[in-house]
DNA sequence: CATAGTAGTTTCTTATTGGTAAGTGGTAAC
DNA sequence: GTTACCACTTACCAATAAGAAACTACTATG
């Protein structure tokens, strides 16, 4: 009973590229800190941010990691990094027009987290 | 410029909660695997799923990686495994109603993907 | 001239992930 | 009685991810 689409092709004939599509993004946002790394920059779009206030207030992250983490952000245009020639030199790391296309998929992340959660602690309770 | 809250606190109060809800997520979504997985299962709701046909047809899994991340997705309710007493004995592997609960994560990501590969491929004509 | 702050890099080490290949135990066909 | 299929598991190994700590280089302050 498989659905049929538009074209009259299986569905199935269009899965490997629905889970290809997903390890292409897997590959740019996966890993324990990007996803992360760019909705804390979505959510101080307001404020300048640089490398140390990053370290300080995203909980646990290194040195090494948010510097690569942050190179390989910078590689797939999702976030910018900006040279300033202040007196101690400041970095200010922004996310790009690019980088907030990711929001849903955090947006859901977020609220599947928050679902999670819920779910755990009423599991505990009974 | 910090946006204010309903309850009067500033908005950077409540992020880290938002970055730890995502943890949470990636905690139980993250890895090479697991969404791929339920993406699959997801997909294939209308047909009988055991071990061999999802290693036949998720590319590039190995036995032993699969069984490992259905092991944990069924101690996560997302999955449910069934044992069928045929002949050659089979398994039954199908996502559970709260496993459906992905379906928004496995959905942005897929698009993002799409979307991606678009932007790639633009950039490489210029 | 010691301390501290910015922005990282480098080195060393451990933990986790992931892959290959072979093995197990059962059924059933040829 | 050998091959094949299902559903894994186990052993071994390599690659990657990740963390801790120290270090570079520059500026500024006391």
């Amino acid at each position: 009973m498989a659905k049929i689409n538009d074209n009259g092709t299986l569905r199935e004939a269009n899965c490997s590229e629905e889970l290809m599509a997903m390890r292409d993004s897997l590959d740019v946002l996966g890993g324990k800190w990007k996803l992360i790394i760019l909705r804390f920059l979505t959510n101080r779009t307001h404020q300048v941010i640089n490398f140390k206030k990053m370290q300080r207030e995203i909980d646990g992250i290194s040195a090494k990691m948010l510097s690569k983490e942050l190179k390989e952000l910078e590689n797939n245009l999702l976030v910018s990094r900006t040279t300033q020639q202040t007196k101690p030199i400041t970095v200010v790391y922004a996310i790009t027009e690019y980088g907030k296309s990711v929001l849903p998929v955090t947006e859901t992340l977020v609220n599947w987290g928050l679902h999670h959660r819920e779910k755990i602690i009423e599991a505990i309770k009974k």
